[in-house]
DNA sequence: TTGTAAGCGTTATCAC
DNA sequence: GTGATAACGCTTACAA
């Protein structure tokens, strides 16, 4: 390991004068710059990041923490954050919660201690419960998932106008009997659920049914298995992730129901395979390069100047109408 | 910043002492311990992990460097990873290359710098020709791309046999104008073309085209209409990357080709969306989560025992036949 | 313009 | 059993 010290032995300087060549933020004469940029070379020297961490109080990293890498909307966020990131020469720590409170605390637990510059994060419901302060420990962005405090940076969807845009969507076309399935682990399927009742009251309709589930595949195919077994068939079926709306084409698909005509399918998030299935599906599209991109911003700011006053960016999705939703 | 020095002086002891009750790894007096674990509660205490990252000359991270975590093949095998990781109480550094040479050494030079515990890596096509020497650098897993190098540890599929197979099923399904979209920027395109040609051979036919692309959804959608609307229309399609896949099915059906009964359409990887199109797509499955955490578990051999001499991990695929390619 | 030296928070060595 | 202290590699007052 080639440290500071060689390259102030070879360039015959002290090592102070190393470093401020290096950071190239003091006087330095010419010919002894040079010196020390040709041992610097020599010696194939390179600054130990650990080491200037320790001194600066503080490392160039960022964390990323969500449910799920694997979920699409956050593979999406995922590779948003770290382009963003890259680009102002930081690095991302994935940490997935698995919705699960104690991983969760544990990774941000892991990541204070790692000194990181910040966190973008997506909390799992018990943690957006608590009024948690760690916002005095670090700063954080909190992406797709509302907290109660008013304190912290976010980014988010505007998720209750989304749903009514896209319960609206089902409407206009003739659907009347709904059944919305929502994820049961975020603010996010509650938010979303408000948006679904609040256009079917516009119609002064009911639901036929609305169920809070975990938002897997299998729990998105077992309920809408469920919905089409049941006595009162929904005409149409909303889904308020990508996984539900996958479990719930593949139930459509195995019971052999025709879609749209029999029974319509709609939800969010634009996937590889929203667009490939026959029919293709109905979703708002979220902003997710766009979202990533402006959370990561944020955190650079609030890095920057921690007293700025927390700001909330509020982004729409975009409603993209595909076959699964046609006119009756 | 509560640090060792503040639980020492809270407990009446050394940092020493409170280093090693934390360290649990020298005799120290009950009462003693007690005291500092008392201490270190009141306090709120937690190690700071960059300072024993600097004196310990490494840190509990690992890298993982690949080409895009968008690609489902990685996110699984990003997922696997950081599980494996988890457990050993490791964290990992998301890095994505873009195939691109420059940022590839930028990322390792990072994790080099941060002083990373090892990394996880699928090559760009340049660097696996060049007969780089990283391995003195740190730990190094390959993983998905086949490297010259016979020093390093790799988790490989093989390819060329599961290629082969997945030809071979064409072929004896009827199947007899065959065309393959190979990915022109990793071996592993260039091992899966060998095996759809063996196979070909071995049934004495010549491909009725064999083109390496880049591997993406548009280039593999771009060269299916041009094999479409050439001459000489293929009557089965071999892809050998899940994008590439992805690109083939859509110009199927924007071309409105019945698959399979005009064009067989087969690929690699199993994705959320190979299930769910109609018809569902005939693919070899690579056992990801054994691919992650194999590779992750081969680092941490390589992390204790530096010098032990190097291991190639070869996996199976699985075939999975669906109706993308039923008898003719 | 440059050098000296303190200090970031740990842990390991040595002494008692 | 416990305490001083040096060292990991870097940056930054403070001196010169």
């Amino acid at each position: 390991m080639t440290s500071i010290k060689d390259v102030a032995k070879a360039a015959g300087v002290s090592t102070a004068t190393v470093s401020r060549v290096l950071a190239n933020n003091a006087p330095i004469k010419a010919e002894t710059r040079e010196r020390v940029l040709e041992a610097v070379a020599q010696l194939n020297y390179r600054p130990n990041l650990i080491a200037r961490s320790l001194r600066a109080q503080k490392s160039a990293k960022i964390g990323l923490v969500v449910s799920d890498i694997r979920n699409p909307f956050f593979t999406a966020i995922g590779r948003a954050v770290e382009d963003a990131a890259y680009e102002q020469g930081y690095s991302v720590l994935m940490c997935n919660t698995d919705e699960n409170p104690e991983k969760e605390e544990l990774y941000l637990n892991l990541l204070h201690d790692e000194n990181v510059a910040g966190v973008i994060f997506s909390p799992t419901q018990q943690f957006s419960a608590a009024s948690h302060s760690y916002n005095a420990k670090m700063p954080f962005v909190i992406i797709d998932r509302a907290v109660e405090s008013k304190e912290t940076d976010m980014v988010l969807l505007d998720n209750v106008s989304a749903a009514y845009e896209l319960t609206t969507h089902l409407l206009e076309n003739g659907y009347r009997k709904l059944a919305g399935l929502f994820g049961d682990a975020s603010t996010t399927g509650q938010e979303r659920s408000r948006g679904f009742h609040k256009a079917l009251k516009d119609y002064q309709l009911n639901p036929v049914a609305a169920h809070f589930i975990s938002p897997r595949i299998k729990q998105g195919y077992d309920t809408t298995i469920a919905l089409l077994e049941g006595t009162n068939r929904p005409d149409a079926i909303f889904t308020s992730n990508s996984l539900l709306t996958a479990g719930a084409f593949q139930a459509l698909r195995d019971k052999k129901i025709s879609v749209p005509n029999e029974v319509a399918l709609v939800g969010f998030d634009e996937t590889t395979w929203s667009e490939l299935v026959d029919p293709p599906i109905t979703v708002i599209a979220q902003p997710t390069e766009e979202i990533g991109r402006t959370a990561t911003e944020l955190l650079f700011q609030r890095i920057q100047e921690p007293s700025r006053s927390p700001k909330t960016v509020i982004l729409k999705g975009t409603l993209l109408v595909k076959g699964s939703s046609k006119k009756k």
